[in-house]
RNA sequence: GGCCCCGUCGUCUAGCGGUUAGGACACCGGCCUUUCACGCCGGCGGCACGGGUUCGAGUCCCGUCGGGGUCACCA
């Protein structure tokens, strides 16, 4: 047991997408690497934006990943008494001062100061005590104007920022609400965080919360700025955690990937989850932000399906099965062994779900591939199908060895080869050229399905 | 534009002063094979550029170029 406690604090404004998903990610593979806890803020101060709804589709993506929480949520609205009492402290030890400046005056400035190439930090004689007497405020931080702050980022390193280059930021508009910045290091604090695991979007951020822990007289953590992900449309890149289950990934094998996108081990490519965990280390983690590979990712996931317990991968691709039309009741003796005979030949559950759906699919019904059948359901395949089937009919136990065997004595008997009569008969059973082995396929068929398909089989038949 | 970060095959990466620059995905061949896959073997392909430092630089320093982030009374 440690004392590492780490945070994941998104904002309840939408769904979670990947690179959400990666830094959630990453926090818990600290945490549990570090046998620490895992907690989970939800930041919804922004009120218009904020929802329920959002709020529970983050849970249940990251509950679907594996992530579960150690201790109460926060919900940083319930904290504003908190958030008051620090701001209190800070107009009574000096580090903030009113300013009664207008957003719109000084937002002109700021774009005259950009257009004109230079950089705009809001500096006003508030500080100084000119205000406007009876005129509306914000509570602006009193930044050091001298020196540099400094820390040393755990992921990015050394990381140094002159003080005169960071404005006093507003903490607390003028209804009194606080802003992010101010009630993150209040939070963090509150909630003992020692490591703040987050998107190299915050980075700008950090001295800013640096000199306000100090003001607040806080312990500062220790920061990780992960870079960030690239690549790709935005409209993926900001596609939730579901669509992503919904394309048929496996939570391990998203977890592999997404890890693997900024982090390393060697040359090692397949991880399991607990083996990230025991080999997770934010030592080993790029600077470089990098971009998704889909293609690399369905490799990934495609191991994770073959290594990847029978019977889950059967109750996995159940609602997929169904969402491709075939209902298949999960007892169904076939289900196992047709999975069985897919998990080498699906990337995802949706391909795996697509390729096996014949094997469920009533016999008279089944779909067929209108090039296969023109190719190999002909004059002289036909009647070999049909005979083929009359030979099944006399295998005992209907297995796959006994099928085999009763198939090879049958092309004896013909003179002809194995490859005469495997594609028509695969085209008759699965409806296209391409699927599993032909006895396996015979065998999880059962032997009412495959005499009714092999005798099925005429020319032209589509 | 200011400030900050980054820059090894198309992509993800190993490398932490001396390597024929390694692996993975993708791509192209081949093997296996009743098809499709899986698997196996091989190939293609990279240190952004320019200066230094050093006996020696992908590795260290500077510059250039390129990419990203950030500059709210959002989070």
């Amino acid at each position: 047991m440690s004392d590492v406690r780490v945070r994941f604090a998104p904002s309840p404004t939408g769904v979670l997408h990947l690179g959400g998903a990666r830094t959630a990610l990453f926090n818990y593979l600290f945490a549990r690497h570090n046998r620490g806890k895992f907690l989970l803020r939800i930041e919804d101060t922004d009120k218009e934006r904020s929802t329920d709804e959002s709020t529970q589709a983050i849970i249940s993506a990251m509950n679907w990943m594996g992530m579960h929480h150690d201790e109460d949520i926060v919900v940083q609205t319930t904290r504003i008494d908190a958030h008051r009492a620090a701001l209190h402290k800070l107009i009574d030890n000096g580090h903030v001062y009113r300013c009664t400046c207008r957003p719109e005056e000084r937002a002109a400035e700021r774009e005259a100061a950009l257009a004109a190439g230079k950089t705009f930090i809001h500096r006003c004689d508030c500080r100084d005590g000119q205000c406007r007497p009876d005129a509306p405020f914000v509570w602006r931080f009193r930044m050091p104007r001298e020196g540099e702050t400094v820390f040393d980022d755990l992921v990015q390193g050394h990381i140094v920022t002159a003080n005169a280059e960071i404005e006093d930021l507003v903490i607390a508009r003028q209804d009194g609400s606080p802003l992010y910045n101010f009630v993150v290091v209040i939070d963090d604090a509150f909630m003992g965080i020692t490591h703040v695991i987050r998107g190299k979007d915050h980075l700008t951020n950090t001295p800013k919360q640096i000199q306000i822990y100090r003001a607040l007289g806080l312990p500062v953590p220790q920061f990780a700025h992960l870079p960030l992900i690239l690549g790709l449309s935005k409209r993926l890149r900001s596609a939730g955690v579901e669509h992503y289950r919904d394309q048929g990934y496996l939570p391990e094998g998203l977890i592999n990937y997404i890890s693997r996108l900024g982090w390393s081990h060697g040359d090692q490519e397949i991880f399991d989850y607990e083996e990230i965990i025991e080999k997770f280390d934010l030592a080993s983690v790029n600077r470089s932000e990098g971009a998704l590979d889909l293609q690399k990712m369905e490799w990934v996931n495609q191991q994770h399906i073959q290594k990847c317990d029978g019977a889950r991968l059967a109750e996995l691709v159940l609602p997929f099965l169904s969402r491709e039309g075939v209902a298949v009741a999960p007892d169904d003796p076939r289900l196992r062994p047709a999975v069985e005979t897919m998990r080498a030949r699906a990337k995802t559950l949706v391909e795996m779900a697509q390729n096996m759906k014949f094997y469920f699919i009533a016999d008279e019904g089944l779909p067929l591939d209108g090039d296969a059948v023109a190719k190999f359901f002909t004059d002289t395949t036909c009647p070999l199908l049909h005979q083929m089937a009359d030979v099944l009919t006399a295998v005992g136990e209907w297995k796959e060895e006994a099928i085999s065997a009763a198939v090879h004595g049958f092309i004896e008997s013909t003179g002809l080869k194995l490859k005469d009569v495997a594609q028509p008969a695969r085209t008759a059973l699965v409806g296209r050229a391409a699927g599993p082995g032909l006895y396996e396929t015979m065998a999880v068929l059962g032997r009412e399905s495959t005499l009714a398909r092999l005798r099925r089989a005429a020319p032209g038949l589509c």
